[in-house]
This record gives structure tokens, C-alpha cells and sequence, in this order.
DNA sequence: CTGTTAGCGCTTTCAT
DNA sequence: ATGAAAGCGCTAACAG
């Protein structure tokens, strides 16, 4: 059994429905029937066509099936990038549910593309449906061009042109946790991101907003800089330099809070004794920290995995949902906000 | 411009390369010459197919241009799953030169996979090539199988009965940092991790065994976990319990190490001081933990991007390579090795 | 239960 | 520079 495949690079490249056909002595209808296991078959022929497809080592060919069934059964997923736990997760979820509907998915990241709109033109090329995620840099023209074509649905994004939209819940949470941060007294807290980055964050400030309003208290304006470590460490030394003054900050995103943290401590400062920190994900490194980081854990994967869902759904002729589909998150409050350590 | 799509949900799903060429008043093969790019058309002719192709929202049909030219255009890439950077890492690479490439990507991961040899299979059957990670849930069977049809690179893998491998240095590395940690004076360090859960942690073993080998010591047999930080806390918690004597730790990855040490810290243990720990991968938590972890990077994108060069390589007919290629690592040095804070 | 046959939509000679 | 036509490999009626 092992060495009579002489040739290690056999690669059979031939090996088409008809020769498996041939092999096995019936036509290709019958190969195609017990492939596909639909149909009932005699147990008999159903052996012959097994061997023959295993002897020749035949593997079908996706784009004839395809085009013979008129459907890719594939999804498309337009993510920005994959660092940080966030969109891997998304992606996880969604791979997982895709799977379970037999779908394949094929993958594009925004970041690595010169040419966005020429990759999601192809994509549509190859896909039944495509859930894009709603980042600023998937034009709206982008989205618009897709949907006339095919399912779209728009995950944490801008209610497009009425592509499905579904999104994690974000005022109400953003304004418990501003709401938790102000009941330990901090007068002075300023919010860190920019609202106008998209829906996610602008909600989550105005649900910081929103808090304030309920004391009688007066929000300041947010602190506009991106979700990455570098403008963390940026803004952070900048507070340290005397720009700002806070007792408390409440970071777009978790990223954001712990280099804030980290650099705020190295320089000295106690969190939350001097100042409280907290941010928005739940990722890994925020339970490692001390102290802990208080934040919003989103269900991520749940977003993925309604993504694929709907997406399936929509190709087997549901109709389009036109409410935004939401998603409860939940506060997670360890230390970092002033409460005491739990562990 | 704005309303004259009266349906919302146009969805022209026809439109075909039959459509567009009579709409343009030319054959189909102008058509596909003008969207190919290649030939040459009369510019007067090209706008007016283009035209049609605006105006129908034409969308080529990826299966039936596959079928035609007998490519799929796409490369597959089989994963365990995304939690934790590495994987991601590792996916963002392929895809950024498979997007050079043009080459689309469906990606399988394994997790949460119940047959992931029909999940495979599956694959196959609409991909060019594929690059899958030499997990243990992978059968080397699947691998076997898969490279008589199609390229197959192994990524971190066996290296398996021929198919091509490729994978970032361990032994050399791991060596550099079991040294250094007995530099500091460890005399009992334990490796963490389980050797035979594949070559990469075997190789850092070995390294392990080399090191104390160098300067006449006796290395401990490996402390057999699994590369979670459950296992890590439980692990932690028997070394607290007396279970095992240390003053020093060689975990199989970073995720392992921070749980193990966090633990010991919650626990009133001094990291360096009692114990030092060090972990391997430089995830980003890494950098934001005190004392910061003193680990080894590997070239995680480079070996994604890698895969999908060869990938692409390989199906224009280049021979495989017999020979593993390896991709530097580098120690990197922080505090929770005994050596003095830097930041 | 099995075979025949007509497409699926696109690319690509081969003519013109 | 353009058109006609022959497939690419598979599925799904339709007959038998």
C-alpha cells in the first residue's frame, strides 16, 4: 500500500466526472448521483463509482458545479485587518456558522489593498452574498455597487443605502459605564476616540454624554485620536505633559486604554488612584493587567455568526430585514475604574 | 442620479456576458476582451461596452470564467482557529501577497470543523493550492491525500511523507533563551509545554535540553500542558501547591506564560525575583504586563506570506522544494527573565 | 435505477 | 479589430 504510487508527483490533474465515468462503467449522471448522495443509487454501482473515484483520485471541480447549480455556496467577508482579538473573533463567528451551512468563505482585508473597490468587485465575482464590516474606508459607493448585485449586510456600520445593518448595542452600555465612573466621584473624565470614526464609537460617546447629562454635569468634548497603541502612548504623554486635565478616561476601545494605562504608570502615576481608565472589548491583555481594566465585553462572535446567518438567508430568498439588528454587550467592571480588586 | 433606481431590491441577477454584448451591439467575445484587458479594442467600441456593463450592473461570473481557463484563481489556507495573534498574524500575511497575487482566499479553520476531512475535501474542490498548518488535527492522511491533487504547503508542520514545509526557527532560539535564563544563575528551570504536540514546541525543547546540555546541567523532562491559559492557572496552582520546584520557567508559548505568571503574582510570588518566566511568540500582551516578558518573535506575517508565495509558485509549475525553509527568530529580552527593567 | 442530453457563462482559437 | 463557435466539467430534467 505505500509504494506504488511511484511517482511523487503524481497530481493527476485529469480525473474529470467522465473519466471517473468510464472507470466504473456508467454514465456520468450516475457519478454525479452518488457524489452528491441525493438520489438513491444501487448499492452495487454506488461501489464501483466509489472505487473508480478513489482510484483515479478524483477531485470535482468547484466552478463547473457552480456554474451547473448556479450558486457559488460561498460568502464573502470584508474585514479591515485581523490584529487585536476583535476581527478575529468576528471572523471566527463567522467562519463557524458559514461552515455549518456548508458555505465556504472567502476572506479580503481591506488594509493590504491598494485597490479596494477593484478586490470587492472581484469578490462579488465568486460569492452568492458579503457581509462587509462598516469601516470608514469601505466607501458607501462600495456597498451601494454590491447591493444592487447581491446580499449585503453591513456589520457595526453606518445604516447604508438600506443594506441590512446588525451591530453590537453601544449607547446604553456606554452610558452605564460612564455612569459607573462618574459614581465614584470622578468630575473630570474625558472621553478618548473619535465619534467620528463610525456608529460604534460615536454611540459610546454619546452614552458618555448622556451620562453627564443625567447628573446635571457638564461632557466635554471627546479627545479625537485613532484606536491604536501609538496614539494611545501619544495622548497619554500628552496628559502627562499638562495638555489635559482628568481624573478620569473613558478609551474608545481597550487598546487604546491600556497603553494609555501603561504609559500613565511607567511615568508614575497611580490608576485608578490618580486617574481611572477604561475602555471597550474585553480583549485578553485587560485581564492581565493590573489593575484589571474595566470594560464592555461585545459579543463578537455572535456578530460573526449572525453575519453568515443572515447572509444565508438572504440568498435563500428572505426578504432584507430594515430595522438594524442589535446585539446586548455587557459591562464588565474590574479595577481600573477605582472599585477594589476582586481576585 | 439619486432615485431613478426605483426597486430597492433590483438585484438585475441577470445580466450575463450575452446581455451586455447585445446591449453594446457586439459579440460576446468583444465583451470579454474588453474586461480582460488584454487584446486590443477599438476605444470607440470599448466605451460602448462598457457602457452596457454600467448600465445592466454586469458581474461576471467567477465559476464560468474558472471553468474556461481551468484556474480557480484562489488559494486555500487551513487554520486552527484565530484566538490569540498568532494564527491572525499569520492570516494577514497570506493574504496580503496572495492580494499581490491577485489570488482570492477561502479559508477553513479546523475548530470548528466536526469533519474536517470533508471540510478539506471541499476546499479542493475550488482552490489552486493550499497551505494548511501542521496541527495534529490535521491528519497527515488529509495532507497525503490533498498533495496528489493539489500543491500542499505545510506551515510549522511535519514534515510530511514530501509535501513542501516551511516554519520559523526554534531549536537555534530556544537554546539562546534557556541560556540566557541559566545565565542569570537558574539552576532549576522547567520547560512548560508538551514536545510532542509538534515540531515547533519539540524543537524548543530540544533547545531547552541543548542548553543545559552546553554547560553540563540536567534538564528537567518537559511539564506536559496544553498551550491554554486554564492549563496555564492550573499548572501555576500546582506549582504554588509545592507540586514542583522551580526558580525558573520555559513556557511553549506567551499565552501560557502570562497566565502561569500572573497567577504566581496574584498569589504573592515575586516574577523575576523568585521565579523567572519566559514565554515565546511576543504577543502584545507581552509588551504590556510588569514585569514585561521576555520571549522570542517570530516572523509570523513573513511565514503567512511565504505560504501564499509558494503557493502561487507552485501552480505555475515550479518545483516543490525538498527542503524545509526556515525564517529567523529573535530573542527578545524584557524583565521577566532576571534582567533589569528598561523602559 | 440509469443513461442521454441540454445547458450554466465565460475564454479562446480560428477566421475574416 | 471583431465575430463564430467549440469547449471547460458538472447538474438536472427527461426518457426509458
Amino acid at each position: 500500500m505505500a509504494k506504488q504510487q511511484a511517482s511523487p508527483e503524481a497530481k493527476s490533474a485529469g480525473a474529470t466526472i467522465y473519466s471517473v465515468a468510464d472507470h466504473a462503467g456508467v454514465s456520468i449522471a450516475t457519478v454525479s448521483r452518488v457524489l452528491q448522495g441525493a438520489t438513491v443509487v444501487a448499492e452495487t454501482t454506488r461501489q464501483k463509482v466509489l472505487a473508480a473515484v478513489e482510484e483515479l483520485g478524483y477531485v470535482p471541480l468547484g466552478a463547473a458545479r457552480s456554474l451547473a447549480v448556479r450558486h457559488h455556496e460561498a460568502h464573502g467577508l470584508v474585514l479591515p485587518e485581523l490584529s487585536g482579538p476583535y476581527y478575529a473573533e468576528l471572523l471566527m463567528g463567522f467562519e463557524a456558522r458559514a461552515a455549518e451551512l456548508a458555505q465556504s468563505i472567502v476572506l479580503v482585508l481591506t488594509n493590504s489593498r491598494t485597490d479596494l473597490a477593484a478586490a470587492v468587485r472581484q469578490l462579488a465575482t465568486r460569492v452568492d452574498a458579503i457581509a462587509v464590516f462598516g469601516s470608514p474606508a469601505i466607501s458607501a459607493d462600495v456597498v451601494r455597487l454590491l447591493r444592487a448585485k447581491k446580499p449585503v449586510v453591513v456589520i457595526a456600520g453606518e445604516p447604508h443605502d438600506g443594506a441590512e445593518t446588525i451591530a453590537a448595542e453601544n449607547l446604553g452600555s456606554a452610558r452605564e459605564l460612564a455612569g459607573h465612573v462618574l459614581g465614584h466621584g470622578r468630575r473630570r473624565a474625558l472621553f478618548v476616540g473619535d465619534p467620528d470614526s463610525g456608529p460604534d464609537i460615536r454611540n459610546r460617546y454619546a452614552g458618555y454624554v448622556a451620562a453627564h447629562r443625567e447628573r446635571g454635569l457638564d461632557a466635554a468634548e471627546p479627545v479625537r485620536v485613532s484606536l491604536s497603541e501609538a496614539d494611545g502612548a501619544a495622548f497619554a504623554q500628552r496628559l502627562l505633559d499638562g495638555e489635559y486635565e482628568a481624573d478620569a478616561l473613558m478609551c474608545a476601545n481597550d487598546e487604546l486604554a491600556l497603553s494609555i494605562m501603561t504609559t500613565l504608570q511607567d511615568a508614575g502615576r497611580d490608576v485608578p488612584g490618580d486617574i481611572a481608565v477604561v475602555g471597550w472589548d474585553d480583549v485578553m491583555t485587560s485581564r492581565y493587567v493590573r489593575p484589571g481594566l474595566t470594560t464592555v465585553r461585545q459579543p463578537v462572535q455572535e456578530l460573526g455568526a449572525l453575519a453568515a446567518n443572515r447572509l444565508h438567508e438572504l440568498v435563500s430568498g428572505e426578504p432584507p430585514r430594515s430595522q438594524a439588528q442589535m446585539l446586548p454587550t455587557q459591562l464588565v467592571v474590574r479595577s481600573s475604574c477605582g472599585c477594589p480588586p476582586t481576585h
